[in-house]
DNA sequence: CTGAAAGCGCTTACAG
DNA sequence: CTGAAAGCGCTTACAG
């Protein structure tokens, strides 16, 4: 009658002349002993009926979900890409089917989503991408996450999310861009820009202020106008770039605080002659894999992003042996390509 | 007892002092009129106690399931990840959880996930990407496919499908080839290669038709020598551009049968110190994001991935008028940036 | 309008 | 080893 008439264990179970008990034994149970005949009968059934378990059935009943829930930013930027292929992985490699959810960086969005996946009982939830610098957004998914881990919901993030108890990994986002910082200084460079993304994201905050500590130690300083904020994106940085060209370019680096957004800034630079890195050098953050074939080949941090992408989903399969908070840090590499050169190299240029 | 002691329904009423079907009437049941002062004690209940419905019951005692599935090959391609993307986008709009599988392009892998989904009882499942050209591979996957359309899933595909009762939206893989080749030729070339990835997908194959039957319409003819088959990565495209190199590269222009694969094949024509375009041209096929900002900017065919995600999940989601299949096409429209010349300007190039 | 009860499709002690 | 039965947490006719 209803249209949605799925073959269910109890037919199997006619068919095969046995119990649901022992059909549901051969089919999902364990490895419980069932004698080899009636085995046969339930599986021939089940074949011949093109079977397949009622997973909510099956949840309900007591079976662990299968699920588990990716929430980032969007999947369509590279770096999530990178990172969720890691997930993707070692989901796979477990027999889990991946929940993912976009939230084209609405905070809101990021809490119903929480909730939604706690509705659907994923066995865990990954919270990828950075966090919000917004005690009101902190307390709600606080809240959110609190029932779903009391009764057992295991949750892991990538990046800084202040004061969520949850296991994390970290990529080294003030580190990594201090020490850009003195790579840049080392080649000379002492006026500086920073094409910035929304300071409420916890990820912007820490590589601007380990960029600006890095400067610092030699004494350099980075004036809040030599700062321009703009969206998290590739048109982000164009957008930023150009406000900085029309103000009179005086840096002789750029850094961008992502890749994605640098790409961005490099097309601008393009657009007004201006070249790379003659006139102006250019750095990025996060060594998506498509920035080893810019031309010039983009200077950056590399980050392992499919490692990170596989530690978050191992922190979240895996139990935590004390109870305690476990933190994974992601070293970061300063990769030295061809968009940054000694600043004096200017005269020497096209 | 059990670490996963979710609050339930049950607790809500009594906390509420009412029935449970009540309670499950304010809190899910539709518009069905539930008089104030109870509804009131019921919301707050819920609200106190932070309950969540078990999603895994709703969908058992008959509520529709608020899940899709999507099936594609990888995601952290941009190609995919664009389209992806699209998905996302409606899928939100409507509340629904999109569960993604990535088969790493692994046959048995995506009927293993169809699986999954059908068990997960996903109100639709979309097959995102090239289809094979396998029989049992058709064979395998229809199978899988007739009991949950049968059970009132609802599906759609990206690509040619071969065999599959689907709805699907059709990029103009065909058409958008040939027409590149016609541009191509009037730029002037004679002698082109083509870096193909692995022919069992439709995608390309399709493509590979379409170019060499654009070429034909000029009298040209592509010898089976002059493709060059290689896995359908980034690196592939660069193998297969190495490929074509060692063995003295003839053609004065180079089809890669995707954007990704053009990608790779540029960094081997630069690391081989070959300039493009002036020594050779290269196009390529997507108009994935990144390829407006590479240098020189690729010559490709422009598909519009997100509407085409968009469309799929529009697809999956209504009901079909008559029972028919219905199919959306896609138009591919050629796109001359800078990564192709005419071949006589070889020798004006530096 | 509201409550008691059946039923969704499984799994898992509990008895044979 | 195998079956009868209870129970998972909801929703939805069916009666008041």
């Amino acid at each position: 009658m209803s249209a949605r008439s799925h073959v269910t264990l109890e037919e199997i179970a006619r068919a095969a002349e046995v119990s649901v008990a022992t059909a549901s034994r051969v089919l999902s149970g364990g490895p419980r002993y069932v004698r080899p005949q009636l085995r046969d009968r339930v599986e021939a059934a089940a074949a011949k009926l093109a079977y397949t378990p009622n997973a909510h059935a099956q949840a309900l009943a007591g079976g662990a979900s299968r699920t588990v829930g990716v929430v980032c930013h969007d999947v369509s930027d590279p770096y999530f890409a990178a990172i969720v292929r890691g997930v993707m992985q070692v989901a796979g490699d477990n027999h889990l089917l991946v929940m993912l959810a976009s939230t084209f960086r609405d905070a809101e969005r990021e809490i119903a989503y929480v909730s939604m996946l706690r509705a659907q009982r994923a066995r865990a939830i990954l919270l990828i991408g950075s966090g919000f610098q917004d005690r009101d957004w902190e307390h709600a998914m606080a809240t959110e996450l609190a029932p779903y881990l009391a009764g057992g919901g295991r949750v892991a993030a990538v990046s800084r999310h202040p004061n969520l108890p949850v296991d994390c990994v970290l990529p080294a986002n003030r580190s990594g861009a201090a020490a850009l910082a003195r790579v840049l200084l080392s080649l000379g460079h002492r006026r500086f820009a920073v094409l910035s993304g929304p300071p409420v994201l916890t990820t912007v905050a820490d590589r601007l202020t380990g960029f600006r500590n890095g400067l610092a130690s030699a004494g350099v300083c980075l004036a809040d106008t030599d700062i321009v904020h703009g969206p998290f994106t590739r048109d982000g940085g164009h957008a930023a770039m150009r406000e900085l060209i029309s103000r009179g370019l005086r840096a002789t680096c750029v850094f961008a605080v992502t890749d994605v957004m640098a790409i961005g800034a490099l097309a601008a630079l393009r657009e007004h002659g201006i070249a790379v890195p003659d006139e102006v050098s250019v750095a990025g953050f996060d060594d998506i894999p498509i920035v080893r074939d810019l031309t010039p080949a983009l200077t950056t941090v590399a980050l392992p992003l499919l490692r990170i992408g596989e530690r978050a989903m191992e922190l979240a399969l895996t139990e935590d042996p004390g109870s305690r908070r476990r933190v994974y840090r992601a070293a970061g590499e300063v990769v030295v390509r061809s968009s940054t050169a000694s600043p004096s190299d200017r005269r020497a240029g096209t």
